[in-house]
DNA sequence: TCTGGGGTCCTAGGACCC
DNA sequence: TCTGGGGTCCTAGGACCC
């Protein structure tokens, strides 16, 4: 048995932990750059606030119906996330956090009511957290994902379902205590676009194919299906039948590769700005690597301008560079600003750069080959200075001691934050909070 | 003026080999 | 005038997720 417990608009219900002045009103919380909405509230869902939608098409809603907009926190967001999945614990040894606001808890072999205890579980949340979730539970993981979506719906949109239902399935909906009946009349209520693993390209093709409801895919026919789409959709479609087809995935996997990228706050058109963003990426990434103890084999490069500029020029290349697996800041960024020089071509208005980590080993795996170099006895610095591991392990504590950025490779840009336009890419977050519970000149006061 | 930043997995097709 | 078939590996691209 699976749940997958959830914060409700997560982003959103962290601001008005710190800001209870929030509650109530229509909130919406920023992607860098204040560029578009990526959280809103119930109340800016309901004025019509669409997932992704840029900033600039909805600011008017500030002064017409009070919208408020911050600047994404991502900071204070991951850590009252690590606050939630250790409460989650607490209910079983077994919980896979899915991504920043949501955990699979695998409840096989926990006695007891295990509707209760979800039930409990959010109210513990609640209480120490003050964050609104919502639990699913069913035999398989989609399945689960799908009594979250009923859960929630039920407690938002009293009228979706039967109100029978409405009542007794808000905020925790378990698919046991449900009639094959009962599951039919949910399943025709809710659209095919609201499974986990349905996206727009899908659901637009089988609504062209008459398949509208949860109910029209689960009784379609397996096969046909797997042809139209692929064994992913398929393993979907069985999920939804109850037969379980994703397993419970313990220790969750070092990743395979490790982006970094940004939208410029303004347009970038010389090669500096380029290459200082390209080499702030590239050290991000690099530390992103240290900390699951990976090594990259390769690099890869992009920059772009604005497709949503129609009438200006486009350009979007992308360089891969090979290189002997190392996670060494110096070696990493240096090989990115060689690629961005390479690709660089002035006349354009790039708008986004990334630096992309691939071809990831752990480092153990290796030996000792990759700190040392031992292929690399040519290169200057294999044969000077410090330990190489060392040197990166400090640099990481410092960082983290000291705040992002607090000792940098030489060409980053903060090194050069005196020459005039130096930072011109640097993301704008003009409405960010502080970042309350990680760092100490941020805490919040209290005031008797 | 202003349009996110991460990730995963699968598939198709080309290069290459025998 | 003639031009196989099957296997593997790699990459780019497309679908999905939040």
């Amino acid at each position: 048995m699976f749940a997958l417990v959830d914060v409700n608009n997560m982003y959103c219900s962290v601001e008005r932990v710190f800001n209870p002045r929030l509650d109530g009103r229509p909130l919406v919380v920023l992607s860098s750059n204040d560029g578009a909405c990526i959280a809103r509230s119930n109340e800016a869902k309901e004025l019509g606030v669409q997932m992704a939608q840029p900033w600039f098409q909805v600011r008017h809603l500030q002064k017409s119906h009070g919208l408020v907009a911050l600047s994404a926190n991502f900071e204070l967001y991951s850590d009252m996330s690590a606050r939630m999945m250790a409460i989650a614990s607490r209910y079983s040894p077994n919980v896979v956090p899915y991504s920043i606001d949501e955990a699979f808890i695998d409840f096989s072999g926990i006695p007891g009511d295990l509707t209760a205890t979800s039930r409990h579980l959010r109210a513990t949340v609640l209480q120490e957290l003050g964050l609104p979730t919502s639990v699913g539970l069913a035999p398989t993981k989609t399945l689960a994902k799908l009594a979250n979506h009923i859960a929630k719906t039920c407690d938002r949109k009293p009228g979706h379902y039967p109100t029978e239902q409405s009542r007794r399935l808000a905020q925790v909906c378990n698919t046991a205590e449900l009639s094959a009946a009962e599951l039919e009349t949910l399943m025709a209520a809710t659209d095919v676009g609201d499974v986990w693993g349905v996206g727009r390209k899908i659901a637009a093709q089988l609504n062209a194919g008459g398949v509208r409801s949860v109910l029209d895919l689960v009784s379609a026919d397996v096969a046909t299906l797997r042809r139209q789409f692929s064994v992913v959709f398929e393993k979907t479609v069985l999920e939804l039948r109850g037969t379980p087809c994703m397993g419970v995935e313990e220790a969750p996997a070092a990743k395979q590769q490790i982006l970094v990228s940004r939208s410029f706050g303004k347009a970038v058109t010389h090669l500096d700005g380029i290459v200082e963003a390209v080499s702030e990426f590239a050290s991000r990434a690099s530390e992103k690597l240290r900390l699951q103890g990976s090594v990259a084999g390769a690099i890869q490069v992009f920059i772009r301008t604005s497709p949503f500029r129609e009438n200006e020029r486009q350009y979007s290349p992308s360089v891969t560079v090979p290189v002997r697996p190392t996670a060494d800041s110096r070696k990493i960024v240096s090989a990115a600003c060689e690629a961005a020089r390479s690709m660089f071509r002035p006349g354009f208005n790039y708008a986004k750069a990334g630096v992309m980590l691939v071809d990831l080993q752990q480092a153990e795996s290796l030996g000792d080959q990759s700190e040392l170099d031992l292929f690399g006895s040519g290169e200057p610095e294999a044969s000077e200075g410090p330990d190489r591991s060392a040197l990166m392990q400090a640099m990481d504590t410092l960082n983290r001691r000291f705040g992002r950025g607090a000792v940098r490779i030489g060409s980053t840009t903060a090194a050069k934050a005196n020459d005039a336009g130096a930072t011109s890419w640097a993301v704008r977050q003009d409405r960010r909070t502080p970042r309350y519970t990680t760092r100490w000149n941020e805490m919040p006061v209290v005031r008797g």
